[in-house]
RNA sequence: GGCUCCGUAGCCAAGUGGCUAAGGCAGCGGAUUGCAAAUCCGCCAUCGUGGGUUCAACUCCCACCGGAGCCUCCA
C-alpha cells in the first residue's frame, strides 16, 4: 500500500512517510494512566489523538490494533490506597472506572486491548530473566536493575547521557551498579502487594510492563508508540532501551509525543493588555482578584487539583472538550479551561446548526448510517456524478482536510475546512432556497445530501457529530414536555404576529431570551434553541 | 547548569523559502428580517526584536528579549 502520511518521529527529530512493518497493519500503543487518582484533562490528550490517528489510518485502509495499557500496580497506588483504607485492588478498580468513562465521553471508543500489569505477570518475569540472561540486567538483592552501561544507544530518544538520574535515590542506590541504571523488578516489604518471582516476592518496575505488554500483543517491533512528551524521559527511554536489547531489533518505527496541556490562567477576561499595573483597575475592564497560586498558568497536575474530569465534562460536554483538542496541533501545549472551551463550543453550534438545518430541510437523520451512509475507506470515494459549484467545492475541501491530516495528523489544520464547508453547504442551501419545500428539487435534494455527506466523512474521521450531541437535562419526559410547551408559545407569538401585533410577539421573544431561549423566524417558521 | 520546544491579528489557531499568510471566536459594514436571531457577502495580521545567508525569508542561521516543558512521580 502506498500512502503518504507522515509522522513526526521523537527518535529522529523529522516527519517520516509512515512505512509499517506489516503492509496493511498498523500496531499501535498508547502509554495509558497509573491508576491511582481520577483522569484530569492531560490523560484525555493522548486518548483523543490516538483515537483520532486510529480512525484516520482506517479511512486510509490500514487494518489497525490499538493498546492503551493500565498501570495498576505501583509506589503510588500502593500509598493512596493505604490513605483511602482500600485495597490496592480496589482503587485501581475505582480509577479505571473513571478512566473508562472519561474516555467514553470523549467519544474515545477505537481502543482494541487494555492489558493491565498485574495480569502480565508472567510476561514480565519472562522478559526481566530474558535481559538477565542476555546480560543486560543483573539482580541485586532481591531487585533487579536494567545496566544502562550495557546500552550503547541508550539516551537517543530523549538526547541525555546514560549517567542521568533515575530517582530511586537512598537506600536503593547503594543496591545499584550505576545511578542511571533502574528498576527492573522491586522486592516486596512484608505488607505490600507482591508476586512470586524468582528474586523474591516483588513487583515490577514502572516501565517493564509496557516492554512485556506490546511484545505480547503487538510484537517486538511494532508500528506506534506514544504518550505525553513528559513520558520522553525516563519511562519511553528505558522501554526502548530494554525492548531493544532484548531482543536485538527495534521496538517502535515512529515514536509520537503529544505536547502537554497547561492550566488556564483565569485571569480578567474582559480588555486588552493590563500587562503591567496589574491590580490597577483600568477602565471598563473587570479583573476578578484571584490568588497568586490561581493567577499562575502552570503545568496541570493531579497533587494540584487537576483533577474532577468527570465535571468538567458535565458541565462542558466531551465533545466540546474533543473538538477543543483537536482543534491545536497534538505536539503543540495548550492552555486548557473554561474559558477556551467556551469558545471551542460556541463554534461547534456553527456545526450543530448546519446539521439541524440540514435535518429540517431533507428529514433525513444526519447521525443515520442508512440515512445518511458515507465511506469507508479514502479509495472508495467516487466525484459526484451531480455537478454544481458548491459540490465541486466540497470535493476540494476534502481533499484539503485529507492533505492536512496526512501531515503528522493536522488537525487543526484539517478543523479549518471543516468550517468551510459548513459554509459552501450553508451557501447552497440559500442560493437554492431550500428552506421552502417549493424550491426542493430532486436534484438540489441530492445534492444537498452528497455534500452533506462529503461532510459527514470527514467529520467522523476526527470523532466528532458522530452522535446526537448530549441534550441538556437528559430527562426524555421533560425534554418532550418542553419541546410541547415551546411549539404553544410559538403558536401564540405567531398568531399576534399575523396580526401585526409586534408588541406582544417581541415581549415573547423577550422574555425567552432572558431564560436562556432564543427564537428564530424562519421563512418556514419559528424554531428554538437553548442557548449553551 | 544540561536538554527540548514555542513567540503569527483583540483572543484562539493552521501554514509556507517566492502565488491573495487557512480557519474559528469577538468586532465592524452590507444583504435578509416587522425588528431580531440564524445564514450569506465584505472588512479586520507583513508573522517577538536585532543582525546574517539568499535573486528572494514570516519560513534557514546567529544573538537577544519573552513564555513553556524535561532533567525527580507525571498523559
Amino acid at each position: 500500500m502506498t500512502t503518504s502520511i507522515r509522522i513526526y518521529n521523537t527518535l529522529t527529530k523529522t516527519k517520516e512517510t509512515l512505512q509499517t512493518v506489516e503492509p496493511g497493519k498498523v500496531g499501535m500503543y498508547l502509554c495509558g494512566p497509573t491508576v491511582y487518582a481520577e483522569a484530569h484533562i492531560g490523560h484525555m490528550v493522548g486518548p483523543v489523538i490516538f483515537d483520532t490517528i486510529k480512525r484516520y489510518l482506517q479511512y486510509s485502509g490500514y487494518e489497525v490494533t490499538w493498546v492503551v495499557n493500565i498501570t495498576d500496580v505501583d509506589d503510588k497506588l500502593i500509598n493512596k490506597s493505604r490513605e483511602k483504607g482500600i485495597s490496592m485492588f480496589q482503587l485501581a478498580t475505582q480509577m479505571t472506572a473513571d478512566y473508562l468513562a472519561n474516555l467514553q465521553s470523549l467519544g474515545v471508543d477505537q481502543i482494541d486491548h487494555m492489558p493491565r500489569a498485574t495480569e502480565n505477570m508472567d510476561e514480565i518475569i519472562k522478559f526481566i530473566v530474558e535481559l538477565i540472561d542476555r546480560g543486560f540486567a543483573y539482580a541485586s538483592q532481591g531487585d533487579v536493575y536494567f545496566d544502562v552501561l550495557k546500552d550503547e544507544e541508550y539516551g537517543r530518544l530523549s538526547n541525555r547521557t546514560a549517567d542521568a538520574q533515575q530517582g530511586e535515590g537512598g537506600e536503593t542506590a547503594s543496591r545499584k551498579r550505576s545511578t542511571g541504571d533502574f528498576a527492573l523488578w522491586k522486592s516486596a516489604k512484608p505488607d505490600e502487594p507482591s508476586w512470586p518471582s524468582p528474586w523474591g516476592n516483588g513487583r515490577p518496575g514502572w516501565h517493564i510492563e509496557c516492554s512485556a505488554m506490546s511484545r505480547r500483543i503487538l510484537g517486538k517491533t511494532f508500528d506506534i508508540h506514544g504518550g505525553g512528551l513528559d513520558l520522553v524521559f525516563p519511562h519511553h527511554e528505558n522501554e526502548l532501551a530494554q525492548s531493544r536489547c532484548c531482543h536485538g531489533q527495534p521496538m517502535v518505527r515512529y515514536w509520537l509525543h503529544n505536547g502537554l496541556m497547561r492550566a488556564d490562567a483565569e485571569k480578567g477576561k474582559v480588555g486588552g493588555k493590563s500587562d503591567r499595573d496589574d491590580g490597577a483597575a483600568i477602565e471598563g475592564v473587570v479583573s476578578e482578584p484571584v490568588s497568586v497560586e490561581e493567577a499562575t498558568a502552570g503545568k496541570i497536575s493531579r497533587s494540584k487539583g487537576g483533577g474532577g474530569l468527570a465535571k468538567l465534562i458535565e458541565r462542558q460536554t466531551g465533545e466540546r472538550i474533543r473538538f477543543f483538542l483537536l482543534r491545536s496541533h497534538y505536539r503543540s501545549t495548550t492552555v486548557f479551561g473554561d474559558g477556551p472551551l467556551e469558545e471551542a463550543g460556541a463554534s461547534l453550534e456553527t456545526f450543530y446548526r448546519l446539521i439541524q438545518r440540514f435535518e429540517k430541510i431533507s428529514g433525513i437523520d444526519f447521525y443515520d448510517k442508512d440515512q445518511l451512509p458515507i465511506g469507508k475507506h479514502r479509495s472508495d470515494f467516487v466525484a459526484p456524478k451531480l455537478r454544481h459549484a458548491a459540490i465541486d467545492e466540497l470535493v476540494k475541501l476534502r481533499e484539503g482536510f485529507l492533505s492536512k491530516m496526512d501531515d503528522d495528523f493536522n488537525t487543526g489544520g484539517a478543523t479549518g475546512d471543516l468550517f468551510e464547508m459548513v459554509r459552501a453547504l450553508n451557501r447552497f442551501i440559500d442560493s437554492e432556497g431550500l428552506e421552502e419545500p417549493a424550491k426542493r428539487t430532486p436534484d438540489a435534494m441530492a445534492m444537498l445530501s452528497t455534500g452533506m455527506a462529503i461532510f459527514k466523512e470527514m467529520s467522523s474521521i476526527l470523532g466528532i457529530f458522530v452522535r446526537p450531541p448530549k441534550q441538556s437535562g437528559g430527562n426524555e419526559d421533560a425534554t418532550q414536555l418542553l419541546d410541547g410547551l415551546m411549539q404553544l408559545v410559538i403558536q401564540l407569538r405567531s398568531d399576534a404576529r399575523a396580526k401585526r401585533d409586534f408588541a406582544t410577539s417581541d415581549s415573547v421573544r423577550n422574555g425567552l431570551t432572558q431564560i436562556g431561549i432564543t427564537l428564530q423566524d424562519g421563512k418556514n417558521g419559528t424554531t428554538w434553541e437553548v442557548n449553551k
